[in-house]
DNA sequence: GCTTTAAGGTATGCCGACAAACCATTGGCT
DNA sequence: AGCCAATGGTTTGTCGGCATACCTTAAAGC
């Protein structure tokens, strides 16, 4: 086979997983914990849950919470009442761990693909008429951002921006959404969170919101670029 | 655990892979047979080849390879200069196969993912400097679908999205779109090809890939959304 | 027409993921 | 105090996918 042909595939035929498949539920568990849907000190599902959700063993489960344990990712607690519990570091990643993370992803590829994701994401949701309730549920996650604790303000802008995918209608669009965001995530945690951007970023979430629930497409799209602009340049110039 | 915790996570913690590793394989193949990446007659990479590309044993590929001949997809030839040739069947689907498709596939969520991608790359394409390499490859690209037989037609459309996809600069973009557009036209295999929409579809090409050379991102997205309204309205009149 | 070479076809032994069953621990409930 | 239920922890045997090595076929090239 001539190189050239192999070359025109390759762009589609990945590895069919990266590993194991043990490796592949390891990436999903830190998804959870890094897109924040288990708050720090939380529990996760059971072990029998987690399992079945990702239609794997409990055995090789278990090889993966060990895995989260022995980096102090989760910790695990028996009897009744039980479980394993989420214990995220307070502590900043150290310049070792700062550099991996840099080049271990494609940065450009990563703030790319999220702002065609967003900016399609707020552009849809602004299309179509949103029922009561999901126009409740985005309120209250734009609500819960608005008198967010600093310490937690990262992990509701994630779920408000997770919503936001959601009810674009699409589930693809929301299951790579949380995947590059839990990306994104790990890249924010590499740079100081700026109380000035924040307050920028908050006014940006309401307009944004605001632009939805009146079914304004335009207007949704160009706050949602910006938004992403601003995030963007921000992890450039720190990161670049 | 509680089912609302459950519920919460759920849409992340998708089954790590949908049975074994085996149907991975196979669902990439399709991909590259229905994207027609490799066309009709042609070769695809040697068993030790496609093996290492998808990083599975010759032993499981060849399982795969083995599903893909029953159906009458591939057909293998011994000896030097043989291999896996493709042999895409000429017969349109029928009404059983059609009715699984449709209920397969979730047909809203696929039309609104393309749209985001494919939009989001028209613009991606147009706001950054191109070289002239992928100037050129993208000119012809749009040359070959204007010379297309009518029987290559759809084919070569798909390069044509594809290199755009591509040439956005965003890998992860890239990857999605090949997956979502192989659905697509596993979808338009369903409905007949209107040589009207076709001449249709042309002219938004070229309107199209001069947008993305003049460097207009504005353009290039509407004539991108225009574009795929099109393709979705005309779908959802013959599935809906 | 023989050799060479690149391809598909086959056989063997190993290892990791699996299912299933069981043990150990904890805290609430009676 | 004792029981119960829900959780993490452990053991065992099975099986599918793996690497590897080898066999068979067919066309190019001398």
């Amino acid at each position: 086979m001539n190189a050239s042909a192999v070359e025109r595939l390759s762009p589609v035929l990945r590895p069919v997983r990266a590993g194991n498949g043990f490796e592949e539920a390891l990436e999903q568990i830190l998804q959870v914990i890094r897109l924040g849907l288990v708050a720090d000190g939380e529990r996760l599902p059971s072990e029998r849950e987690l399992a079945e959700l990702l239609r794997i063993s409990r055995v090789t489960l278990r090889e993966v919470l060990k895995v989260l344990q022995e980096q102090g990712l989760v910790e695990s607690r028996r009897g009744r009442y039980g479980g394993t519990f989420v214990h995220t570091p307070r502590t900043a990643p150290d310049s070792a761990e700062l550099r991996r993370r840099v080049t271990d992803v494609d940065v450009e590829d990563v703030l790319r693909f999220r702002e065609v994701l967003e900016v399609g994401a707020a552009e849809l949701c602004a299309a179509h008429e949103l029922t009561a309730d999901q126009s409740g549920r985005l309120r209250e996650a734009l609500a819960a951002t608005e008198d967010a604790p600093l310490a937690d303000y990262r992990r509701r802008d994630t779920l408000l921006h997770l919503a936001l995918a959601e009810l674009s209608g699409s589930p693809s669009l929301a299951e790579r959404y949380a995947a590059v965001r839990a990306t994104v995530n790990e890249l924010l945690d590499c740079i100081p969170l700026l109380v000035r951007n924040l307050e920028h970023s908050q006014r940006q979430h309401t307009a944004l919101v605001e632009a939805v629930l009146d079914g304004d497409p335009d207007g949704a799209r160009e706050m949602m670029r910006e938004h992403c602009s601003g995030t963007a340049a921000l992890l450039r110039g720190f990161l670049g």
